[in-house]
DNA sequence: ATGTTC
């Protein structure tokens, strides 16, 4: 049966209340979007996610949403703690804090096109990517690894990847608050042992990019960008300790949830009050592996500048690689949000989508105090990416939040068949890309038809007001899983 | 996403 939709704008969607759902969902998408979406599962799981105890607000979905383990890809919800309101590791996902961060240079494509193949190549050696990808410079003795869970990026300067400057822009400054490594399974801790500054598979990817267009030049000066500019875009996360400790806390949950006698009309929602040991646990759990991934990404940003330095022959102070910012799509997070004009403190969870705070708010970097918090909307590998400004419509909204990239239209399974007789590499190459990956399965899976075109998907961002578009970024080599 | 089913 088709979910019931009502339209409110050209952009906006609403699932009346009904049955057991407590609150209404709200639907971000356009005309041909929802056309698609009503053959789908995901908003069924918009609807699921409406009836878990304390959800404040509206069960709302983003333009790139898709099915995914019980809470959908591209869902926003937050729970109220005085409200029974619970956290779920289904709504944060297997790849806890899955993020992008973007870096910057004061370089100009031109420049580097006579040593994008050796570039290219350089990357690939120097990041490890690929299922099970490790590096055998950096194993972590288990005190260390712990270390990394409760400091997050700063552990990574602390032990000389980056500098003091780079945390300053980093969504929580790269360190989410209360982690436990103790809490965090034997398993887990060895799975990340020596997977810290690796890629990963799928739909992770190191990018050299240019910038194709800047779309706001007020917003794309405050955060230094320019048109034909060479960036650096890093997409990934917390390896196989994210997905170890995803894995082992639904078990301890599906147990929770029935202790707590709550309601599941899915057992892939399984979750916990905030408030309960079991709840506790998990976020100390997924705010070690969100950690985690922090590091991973400062670690890589870390050998990507010297890979810049060593195949430019030049210096940091020549290239001036600094982070742009650093996002997170995969968490769960306390946040301050108004709900009926009293400000609360609530979980957020963000599964496939961006924080996108407005400008002024205090946790928005004070370079981009006047324009809001960049968000990193990447594409796929064959069309470009964009970044965007959280805008105040954004906060009052959804929470502070917009999507996260383009989304997938075909099943992995799908996309390799339509790949199958297809010289990827030399289909990229026409475009002017580079691709170098581990393996040919992923890069079939990740072929551009695999996904939504991007672009539509940040103009009903665009049109909806919960994000402002500043530059679209073109690859120009790509390292894949 | 994931030592792609301990």
């Amino acid at each position: 049966m088709p979910i019931k939709l009502q339209q409110i704008d050209p952009c906006r969607w609403r699932i009346p209340r009904e049955g057991k759902m407590r609150v209404e969902g709200l639907v971000f998408a356009d005309r041909a979007m929802i056309e698609v979406l009503q053959k789908e599962q995901a908003l069924e799981q918009v609807r699921n996610v409406a009836t878990l105890p304390g959800i404040v607000g509206r069960s709302i979905a983003m333009p790139d949403i898709h099915w995914g383990y019980g809470f959908p890809i591209g869902g926003v919800a937050a729970f109220d703690p005085e409200d029974g309101g619970v956290v779920s590791p289904g709504g944060v996902g297997y790849d806890i804090n899955c993020g992008v961060r973007l870096l910057r240079s004061e370089l100009e494509a031109e420049e580097i096109r006579p040593h994008l193949k050796e570039l290219a190549d350089a990357l690939f050696r120097n990041v490890p990517s690929g299922v099970g990808s490790h590096r055998r410079d950096l194993s972590l003795a288990p005190h260390e690894t712990r270390k990394v869970l409760e400091q997050g990026a700063a552990w990574a300067v602390k032990n000389g990847f980056g500098s003091a400057q780079d945390l300053d822009h980093i969504e929580e400054r790269g360190t989410i608050a209360g982690a436990d490594p103790e809490v965090v399974s034997e398993r887990a801790l060895e799975r990340g042992r020596n997977q810290l500054g690796t890629l990963g598979s799928g739909n992770h990817f190191l990018e050299v990019q240019r910038v194709d267009e800047v779309l706001d030049s007020e917003a794309a000066n405050a955060l230094g960008l320019f048109q034909d500019q060479v960036t650096v875009s890093i997409h990934t996360g917390s390896r196989g300790l994210g997905y170890q400790v995803c894995d082992d806390h639904l078990k301890m949950m599906l147990r929770a949830a029935a202790k707590y006698g709550i309601e599941l009309p899915d057992r892939q929602l399984c979750c916990a009050p905030l408030e309960s040991p079991e709840g506790r646990q998990y976020l100390a759990a997924m705010a070690g592996a969100a950690n985690f991934a922090f590091a991973n990404r400062q670690l890589i940003t870390h050998w990507v500048r010297e890979t810049f330095e060593q195949v430019l022959r030049t210096g940091p102070s020549q290239l001036r690689m600094s982070l742009i910012y650093d996002v997170c799509h995969n968490i769960a997070k306390w946040e301050t949000h108004q709900v009926e004009g009293r400000a609360r403190r609530l979980c957020v969870h963000r599964k496939g989508a961006t924080r996108a705070f407005p400008p002024g708010h205090p946790e928005t970097p004070e370079l981009y105090r006047e324009v809001g918090q960049p968000v990193l909307i990447p594409g796929d590998m064959g069309r470009c990416s964009y970044v965007l400004v959280g805008t105040e419509d954004a906060f009052n909204e959804t929470f502070g939040s917009t999507c996260h990239g383009a989304g997938r239209v075909l099943s992995r399974h799908a996309a390799r068949k339509l790949a199958r007789r297809r010289d990827i590499p030399a289909d990229l190459a026409a475009k002017g890309i580079l691709i170098r990956a581990a393996g040919r399965a992923t890069m079939a899976e990740e072929i551009s038809e695999a996904y939504k075109d991007v672009s539509e998907v940040v103009e009903v961002v665009r049109r909806a007001g919960i994000g402002r578009i500043v530059a679209r970024l073109v690859p120009m080599a790509v390292v894949k899983g």
